[in-house]
DNA sequence: TGCTCATTCAATCAACCAATCAAGTGATTG
DNA sequence: CAATCACTTGATTGGTTGATTGAATGAGCA
């Protein structure tokens, strides 16, 4: 056996882990690009998203247990937003790769485009 | 109902969480910050990780689909490597903020130290 | 204070995921 | 060409996850 090589704290690859699956969801993820561009309240996200409210409840309470997105409250709203820029910046680095991915991944070829 | 924004393309967010997932679990991150420092066989990730091989072998097989990682055969051996840059950046900044998030997550704390 | 709107919470169920083990494959070696 | 080494594959099985529904909470308004 080679020599062994330094492994990552335990502790934090679970939680980096933890973030990574958080992000590794289709419908979460469009939820974050939105939440990325402005705040947004879940009557909103609703709509925007063309899904049912509690779904989108559901998964942004998975979300704040991860600390992924931060809430405001404001009267009646509650106001979403992504917890901090470095989480931006990483969705904004995953899609740039996910982008440039080929497409043989994906056997459905629907555009989505209105 | 506000004016709906844009969204991100079905298939690109599909393809970016497919990515994520891949990266959300533990033992496949410890395995591909492994990789990050320089290609390995099966045979010695299974040494270094301390981990039984099929297990290993599994986890590549998946990583490999998700194309993070790339193989290169040498003789007997099957060396693996990270795909490309991207992909190590990406850890690399997902460990970044998984290091200086709080350990609150965890409920438990179990060091996994030798 | 009671009503309503916005949202969360709890419980259930189906679907997916990852670990394991045994058997199979493909390259080198005698 | 048969044996061995290095690794992969397939099937099973237990555990997690996410959608759904209906009840609950909390703020504002009459």
């Amino acid at each position: 056996m080679q020599k062994p090589m330094e492994l990552i704290d335990p502790k934090i690859c679970r939680n980096t882990a933890a973030i990574f699956r958080a992000l590794g969801d289709a419908s979460r993820l469009q939820l974050l690009a939105l939440l990325a561009k402005r705040e947004m309240c879940v009557t909103e996200l609703t709509e925007q998203l063309n899904d049912n409210l509690p779904a989108i409840s559901q998964r942004l309470k998975l979300l704040r247990a991860e600390r992924l997105v931060k809430t405001r409250r404001e009267g009646k709203h509650i106001y979403y937003s992504l917890a901090d820029n470095h989480i931006a910046l990483l969705i904004e680095n995953g899609l740039a790769h996910g982008s440039e991915a080929d497409d043989s991944v994906c056997s459905n070829q629907e555009t989505g485009e209105t």
